[in-house]
DNA sequence: GCAAAAATGATTGACGTACATCAGTATATA
DNA sequence: TATATACTGATGTACGTCAATCATTTTTGC
């Protein structure tokens, strides 16, 4: 059984290599009829294109950018030594991978960091977006210059990126939220909620998926107002210290961002008896998962994003299918017995 | 910025082509001190050999055989489906994916498979193990042969697989225990487990971590002996109603295998007050899950899986490196909102 | 120092597709 | 019917590596 070429297509249909070529690469310049001829013969033959030998005859190569936080928690500490580790194995697809860290949470630094590229930029974009009229403005001149783009980790819906590489936000609130509520139950009292910053989205998103279920299902815990910690371990440990001492009523907590220490130094002082749902991966929260301070911790996987990213990206240059199911970011869970 | 190539790496070097070829696909006949010198000129100019052009020159294809069980789990019947559905996807690189689907819990099915496919097994195998001296015996005789050989969802240690596609039943077994305990706390009781059959690996893994967390953590929970549903929903749910009817005390369930769909029914059937983890995703488990029957379902993405397995008996064919991170394969876990 | 063995160079033709060019044929337009 | 236009065929080169051959040089053992 040897494998089906564009030649023995080309004799299957009773045309020629070029005109199967042609139908191949949908040039202009062949008949209605012939076309169908073609792709006929392909179905009966079951012919699939050799990717590799259509790649190095094209001399195809890609060049894709990442602009990423570059804020210093775990998690972008992660996403930044993924992208790095990515670099060895897309090049061996012809894959260039650029990386350009800004600053946290400031709209202008990523608006100047594409304007800074200019067409250095290659040919898809992948940015963890910040909730700002300009983000949208700059994402959507990049697809009108024919840049793929993506966002990562964090969307901003209402702009022309192609596709969001992420987890479902509000789903993962709703996650934490209905593992909490067993937790808890069958006490009752506060419960208090840690994040970054209002204006990420994705921690927004959490939130509100959060509240959703606290809201509807159950009316004997009571969701106080968020803290915002800006991701930051001494910001959070201070606000989240005083909610505590000032409120002896919490008995469960949602750290939904950075600055997961800071959450676990405040309840190991506190000594409150509480269940806790964070959501970053780090020697701090292992340590947290086992000692019991906390009871579950929901991730999402920044190797499998930066993967995903880059044949999303791949895809979408060459106009081909994506694989839905590959490309599944899933919500983990993690308690103590499944740490990788 | 152009490609490195062999030649480029021949003129660095100051050696000719030929020899490049000889030190990249480590041919006999060149001296110690002359392979440094090409491998020292290569990581001078970053080369990385074009995997593309590679594989075509070599005309290479790849031949991997699946054999799986047969049975009727929505669980296999995935399996299965995702097989069909990496075919295409696999054609594009080269490989061409077989499967045999044998009788479930039969040793000697899977012997005989192997035995009938002679060489037209290809260069690889993936297999769901069973655990018998006669499978064990079967696999080193593939390896022997210089056929990879990869366990599949159920391992078979002492063998000479070189390596196991799945997850860590073991582990797997302790969040489910660990999840159940704070569901059930601070009720007490009697704990049931469901499995399939004493002959799965994973099954016994399971229920091996989920009893070891009981014992050390749960004092006042106590397991009662397992019933063995072979993977049958109608025999799981005679058992089962059996079992709760005689015991009014069963607080909490956990299922580790097939045959869900029995389990729910005897649960609704019962209107007992049990927190309950299972592990199959079907129409049946999502509906318990919302409708509160099911509290936790703990799963292994059969998608992901058979990708894996197709790279890794890939990897071991070209005898290149694996990809760690893309290889791991994660229990999941899916409560209401999670659902994909 | 010489023969044998080992190492290296030089060259060539695949592999399957892309892409361009030119020539030739069918079809449509006037 | 002539001519323009739309198709199709034939052909060749390129992509980067592999694999084989044969010629030539260097090293090794004695």
């Amino acid at each position: 059984m040897t494998r089906v070429t564009a030649q023995d297509v080309a004799n299957e249909a009773g045309v020629s290599l070029a005109t199967v070529d042609r139908v191949l690469n949908n040039r202009k310049g062949v008949r209605e009829v012939t076309v169908r001829r073609v792709t006929d013969a392909m179905d009966r033959l079951n012919f699939v294109r050799d990717q590799a030998a259509a790649n190095l005859a094209r001399k195809r190569s890609y060049k894709f950018t990442f602009i990423v936080s570059a804020g210093e928690t775990s998690f972008f500490n992660d996403v930044r030594s993924e992208i790095e580790a990515a670099r060895p194995f897309a090049q061996k697809e012809r894959v260039d991978v650029n990386m350009i860290a800004v600053p946290p949470l400031d709209p202008q630094a990523i608006v100047d960091a594409i304007d800074d590229l200019g067409d250095d930029i290659g040919e898809g974009v992948a940015l963890v977006a910040v909730e700002s009229q300009i983000v949208r403005d700059a994402i959507n001149k990049l697809s009108n210059n024919g840049v793929r783009v993506v966002t990562f980790i964090s969307d901003i819906p209402n702009s022309s990126r192609q596709r969001f590489i992420g987890i479902d936000n509000v789903a993962a609130g709703r996650v934490a939220a209905s593992l909490l509520k067993r937790f808890i139950a069958p006490r009752t009292g506060d419960v208090a909620i840690v994040a970054g910053s209002g204006t990420l989205r994705d921690h927004v998103e959490r939130r509100m998926g959060f509240e959703q279920v606290m809201r509807t299902e159950c009316p004997n815990l009571n969701v106080l107002p968020w803290i915002e910690g800006e991701e930051l371990a001494g910001i959070v440990e201070k606000k989240l210290s005083k909610l505590l001492a000032e409120n002896p009523n919490i008995v469960g907590l949602y750290s939904l961002g950075g600055g997961t220490r800071g959450v676990i130094d405040a309840i190991d002082a506190a000594e409150q008896e509480l269940s806790v749902v964070t959501t970053e991966i780090s020697e701090h929260t292992r340590a947290a998962l086992h000692s019991g301070t906390v009871d579950a911790v929901l991730v999402q996987d920044p190797s499998h994003e930066v993967r995903s990213a880059i044949r999303v990206l791949k895809a979408l240059a060459d106009d081909v299918a994506i694989n839905e199911k590959q490309e599944r970011i899933r919500i983990e869970i993690f308690v103590r017995d499944n740490l990788p």
